[in-house]
DNA sequence: TGTACATCAGTGAACGCGCGTTCACTGATGTAC
DNA sequence: TGTACATCAGTGAACGCGCGTTCACTGATGTAC
């Protein structure tokens, strides 16, 4: 069908990162998951569908191991936007920002992290990855929140707050959203209790 | 198939409601609109598919009018939470709880409302339901926060807290929620900025 | 009072589509003897 | 040095399923003449 070569000997692996990409890419073109299957992942890399079982057991081991890939890249943007700053408050507010930009420029794999698509992630790898990146934010709480605030608590109310600013902005897009950074840094303000 | 009789002439409109009611049951039942199709509605009421046409374009029309009857029944559970309360403050903090409560205990009727599931409510008959519904947490709002502040931007800030409160628990099951109630009456109160 | 006709409330067969899953198979390449 | 064999990286036909959509049809009931 396409130019696509068979890899050679011991590379076999090499097709499953191919499946992924071309998974990555109907994702990011449909803007969620729900375009995912194993004929229509199969049939972007050019591969026969049964191809795919040599390498994922069904296509929610694969949405499995996106979503794994995607949680690396979204906490990498987000330390990356909070690294460098040196005023607690502000790190945890550019951190906060990155996380809801993130989102709103990465629906479709932010829904497929959060999502109900693939229920039980927080119980499997890409569960340890989730479970990382809300430790990274108690952390920056932490540092940021009054004397006497219980940093964990703080951060449960921080984390839903940023979930569903990311979501509505990306489901409700007619809605009249005040701006983006702005917006997140006053609710983080407000909740974790800073002036 | 099933017992069902034809309406009598004239009550045609009837196989409508029994067409909105089959769907409720499937989301109800799978906690989602996934299983929601023309043909598996048309099952349910014991109908020929196609029977499906003669009271919906298609089942997105369905699924438009199936969210348009939640949005009534959503809004009438936060209006009975807060009514009777005189503190603004206290009737604030019983209609976001209801807000929250009514979505965990009825998620596939919240997904279908607030999801990516019917884009474009936004603009549609719901529409209207969902901005009265945010027009009536503004009041709630104005009445309960601190002078000089702009009553509908906190309620921005406090719908997408509710509505982040709301997905997280329902698709995050697993994470170690504190409880409702005290939780979102807390972010309220943190958003809001009253003691 | 009878009858023709229109309307209403659906029916049911058929279509092509994409889906997951099974099964036996293929053909190149490395390795052991 | 040659050859048999095992392994690896896939293939491709076939299955049954549920889906939306089309089309001509049915049969009861009310209404006009």
């Amino acid at each position: 069908m396409s130019g696509r070569r068979r890899n050679p000997r011991g590379q076999g692996e090499r097709l499953r990162d191919a499946l992924l990409d071309a998974a990555a890419t109907i994702v990011v073109d449909a803007g969620n998951a729900s375009g995912l299957s194993l004929r229509s992942v199969a049939a972007r890399v050019g591969v026969a569908a049964t191809s795919v079982y040599l390498h994922f057991k069904d296509i929610d081991a694969l949405k499995v191991a996106l979503a794994d890939r995607c949680f690396a890249s979204f906490a990498a943007f987000r330390d990356r936007a909070a690294g460098g700053i040196d005023d607690p408050r502000a790190a945890l507010s550019a951190r906060c920002g990155a996380y809801v930009r993130w989102a709103v420029d990465n629906p479709g794999y932010y829904r497929l992290m959060f999502g109900a698509d693939v229920p039980p992630l927080m119980d499997d790898p890409a569960g340890g990855e989730s479970r990382a990146a809300f430790g990274a934010l108690v952390t920056s709480v932490a540092r940021a929140a009054p004397a006497g605030e219980d940093p964990t608590r703080l951060a449960v109310l921080v984390w839903s707050a940023l979930h569903g600013q990311a979501t509505l902005r990306m489901d409700r897009p007619h809605f009249p959203w005040p701006p983006l950074e702005e917006t997140v840094a006053d609710l983080v303000r407000r909740i974790v209790g800073f002036a």
